[in-house]
DNA sequence: AAGCCGGGGTC
DNA sequence: GACCCAGGCTT
């Protein structure tokens, strides 16, 4: 029996019935007894599952809980959702990142409405069609929810199966995530798939973790060929490092009476749908200072005209593959009139700048010059 | 296959 | 700063 279990020679076609038999019965007992306590484990509706899955891409567990919660209270069912205002649905994202997910969400929620009659769909290429979501996420909404047999890989499971395959080649090349989702649907039981698929998260989460993994703890440490092989710094390999990309920028808090001036930045643009101040990269060329730069902006994007005071705040900001320094300035109206344009822009109060999305920076903007009132 | 999305948290 | 994250989408 040992030899069929054997750990040290990975298997390179397909895992044997009693590997699989004692995988699935070690990984299930694992979860049963260490599982974590997440909002969205205390529901079978595709739909809160749905927004769960949403939040989580490329968004880690601690960060997605309280958001989801508030979420699902403002946002109760597809049809609500579907209803809402995308400046509510982007106001409950707001410092989640990667705002796209929200209007897709948003947009593939009216598409339930109007083509599936506010019913989540059943079948795989029909929920994959969805705005956002990708074979992951329609495995992982549909496996979970209905306890459908659709395998998943993401940042888990993809760590703890290239492991389990002791996969020495690129994981992330297409040979490669080919194997690793062909492995995958090797793995699935034939009941309880939902649980099984979040277990194997749960113990890439929590066990299985990308540097010095716990192996002394794990429930199929004796299946693992990595840790048989003592590869488990190697497999899977680092990512590559990228390059980031400087960048400066002014944002510019136009005061006039007890309002600001604020832009929606319109669709296509960065932060689509978001507010900010009028905000603008610098280039640092031609002969005029940065502040008649900045008027000329702000007079051109919004219609207003200002005098620049002072810069009062120099923010650093990553966002992907950009490092951003954002120099806040203060400034005054000088005349002008509100532009009728795409930027919408307007005159709101600090209770009004509250209520509305803001991109990270602005919110951190906005909190400065209330403290300085 | 690679790069982008203009994020955010952690250590 | 390096590293990571319950990815999706475009080219």
């Amino acid at each position: 029996m040992l030899s069929v279990l054997n750990s040290s020679r990975p298997f390179t076609d397909s895992p044997s019935p009693a590997w699989l038999k004692s995988f699935r019965e070690r990984l299930l007992r694992w979860f049963v007894a260490h599982r974590r306590d997440l909002p969205w484990r205390k529901t079978r509706d595709p739909y809160a599952i749905w927004v769960s899955e949403v939040m989580l891409q490329q968004t880690q567990v601690a960060t997605v809980e309280a958001y989801f919660s508030r979420f699902l209270a403002s946002f109760p069912t597809i049809a609500a959702l579907a209803a809402a205002d995308e400046q509510q649905v982007l106001r409950h994202w707001e410092g989640l990142g990667y705002y796209r997910r929200a209007r897709q969400l948003h947009r593939a929620a009216q598409v339930v409405v109007a083509e599936h009659g506010g019913v989540f769909p059943r079948e795989i290429d029909v929920v994959r069609s969805l705005p956002g979501i990708g074979r992951y996420t329609a495995g992982a909404i549909l496996s979970i929810a209905h306890d459908d047999p659709h395998p998943i890989l993401e940042a888990n499971t993809f760590r703890l199966l290239a492991r389990l395959l002791a996969y020495r080649d690129d994981p992330r090349s297409n040979a490669g995530q080919t194997r690793l989702w062909s492995f995958a649907e090797q793995l699935l039981p034939k009941r309880d798939v939902g649980a099984f698929n979040q277990a194997l998260m749960e113990l890439g989460a929590l066990i299985c973790t990308p540097r010095a993994p716990r192996c002394d703890e794990c429930s199929v440490a004796q299946l693992c060929p990595t840790r048989a092989q003592g590869l488990q710094a190697e497999i899977p390999p680092p990512v590559r490092k990228v390059a980031f990309e400087s960048v400066r920028a002014a944002a510019v808090v136009v005061e006039k009476d007890d309002t600001v001036l604020v832009v929606c930045n319109p669709a296509g643009e960065r932060w689509a749908g978001m507010w900010d101040f009028p905000r603008f990269e610098l280039r640092g060329e031609g002969p005029t200072t940065v502040e008649q730069e900045l008027a000329a902006q702000v007079a051109e994007r919004t219609g207003i005209k200002v005098r620049l005071q002072r810069s009062f705040a120099t923010l650093k900001h990553g966002v992907t593959r950009y490092r951003i320094t954002l120099d806040a300035w203060l400034a005054t109206a000088r005349g002008g009139r509100l532009a009728r344009n795409a930027w919408s822009p307007r005159w709101v109060t600090m209770d009004e700048l509250h209520e509305l999305p803001l991109s990270t920076t602005a919110r951190k903007i906005a909190k400065l010059i209330a403290a300085m009132r």
